[in-house]
DNA sequence: ATAAATTAAGACAATTTTATCTTTTATAAA
DNA sequence: TTTATAAAAGATAAAATTGTCTTAATTTAT
């Protein structure tokens, strides 16, 4: 469904917004090791979630990075169309550019609620909701 | 959502389907002609098709691939399997192996909904009624 | 000021996916 | 029986994705 950078993506953020709020800031290293993620490659993806606005990094000793707006204000669509674009909840599933209502592929009926009800989820999904069941033990962020 | 060979798959499966039901037998080269893919990685897909029991093939003059049950009996989900797995409709949104309703991701409970609908869909479409609307006119397998 | 820590950036490498090319095998038609 | 046609199979190649390494730039703390 998402590449794996968006996966890392996901959860380097679900991480960032589970941290308690007076210190909220990780490195690229901390963050990686928390999500079971390359280190590098995820310091890559942190860097493309910067240049989306999406997180702020502070460099030096105690640097690290931290979500620019409150977790309450980042939707998860945000996130994926960051990383992966938006032609998961937006494009045609069979990949034709011209894909509509009056010139629907031979599966666009189908796929169409299940298309709309995942945009309405990502849009409307904030990371604030997602995250706070972690500290309360409700979700978990690693395998075992 | 697919992959490129999945997406492939399932507009060369419904074009075999949509064929006139007395001349439904297609070649590799005419089947990637009518769907606008590369002809030998299309030989290839179908050949995956074959080995899961989707397709039948005959060598030769005239020769070529057909459907080995009749479209009503064949299920989007079959081929998506076929192809790239189940992993979209039943693998966990962030890839974790150990994901179930006691011991969820933080997004399991958000993604449940539109993966159950998408699972439902899959496995209950049948490649006959998405066919038809192409002899019909009502739907294209081509971009313009 | 200097040293240590940390992000930024870019080159490099491995893997997977997508795509092509060549040779072999089977089959139908002449 | 020969020839032409088409799938089967395997090798190769290109592109995209995933992952690593090295160097530079920045900032904090000493």
């Amino acid at each position: 469904m998402f590449s794996k950078a968006c996966e890392y993506a996901i959860k380097a953020m679900i991480f960032l917004a589970s941290r308690p709020a007076d210190n909220r800031r990780a490195g690229a290293r901390e963050v990686a090791e928390a999500i079971q993620s390359p280190e590098a490659f995820t310091a890559k993806i942190l860097q493309q979630l910067m240049k989306r606005q999406l997180l702020h990094s502070v460099k030096g000793p105690n640097g690290g990075f931290e979500l620019l707006r409150k977790s309450e204000d980042i939707k998860l669509a945000q996130i994926v169309e960051a990383i992966d674009g938006d032609n998961l909840f937006r494009g045609c599933v069979l990949g034709f550019r011209k894909c509509s209502e009056t010139h629907p592929c031979p599966v666009h009926h189908k796929f169409k609620g299940v298309r709309d009800q995942l945009a309405v989820m990502l849009m409307t999904t904030n990371l604030a909701e997602i995250a706070d069941g972690i500290p309360a033990g409700i979700s978990f962020l690693t395998s075992e």
